[in-house]
DNA sequence: TGGTTTCTGCTAATAATTCGCAACTACAGT
DNA sequence: ACTGTAGTTGCGAATTATTAGCAGAAACCA
């Protein structure tokens, strides 16, 4: 996971069966939850699908390419201009954990079709 | 749906029943889907529980209160100054659909928890 | 080494949503 | 009005994603 890459359960639990055969899904979500509460992983439910879990400690964008499915992050300071964004408009709400997940489609993709 | 609520869609169910008895929540969640193609409501993943509609055309963010569970808006032209800071750091990314959800706590629940 | 806690596999349950199909409705053309 | 076609609904079941319960295994600790 630290790729930077996003996995859903599943995909976690593919890949570290490879290592540990009779490793059971729930025990997957069971460490997930416990590397969230600690502050290790950092959860985002995208637009449609299971939820995506990745090694990244702060809340921070998403970006969700349409056509190729390819989740990204914009790069520099996006998350924290993000919050800066909304805390000037949200009065008096103290924001605690930002989510933001854009679809779109990605430069890539945007060249290939055109 | 045109107060501006959040609903889920069990819970138009339970009110549409109350003119529409048999109506089917199937039939709901089929409606929703129609209306969302037609840009009629907005559906959001809030960070947990189930998908809330509302009457809305566009993206909008949403502050989802962790004590009380109250979903609001932000004033004025959040939407708009969140998707200019995403679209300043996320160079080549067409952004199509923002979704914007903080958690956190309400003005209201702070001021009664301290 | 014995006792306590924590973790895991396994199974089943739950929650949210979608699908398949047959009956029903609306409606357009004749 | 009559009939064919398309769209909609009720109903039940399937799927998907996630969580819970429990008993045995493992890890830790005095």
């Amino acid at each position: 996971m630290e790729s930077g890459e996003h996995f859903t359960a599943e995909e976690i639990w593919d890949r570290a069966r490879g290592g540990l055969p009779g490793l059971e899904l729930s025990t997957v979500y069971r460490a997930l939850e416990t590397l969230r509460e600690a502050g290790l992983v950092a959860e985002s439910r995208l637009p449609a699908g299971p939820r995506v879990f990745e090694a990244r400690p702060s809340s921070h964008p998403h970006l969700v390419c349409e056509v190729c499915g390819e989740i990204s992050h914009p790069e520099g300071g996006a998350g924290r201009r993000l919050l800066e964004a909304l805390d000037g408009a949200s009065e008096g709400f103290e924001v605690r954990e930002l989510h933001v997940t854009a679809r779109g489609v990605c430069a890539g993709c945007a060249g290939r079709e055109g």
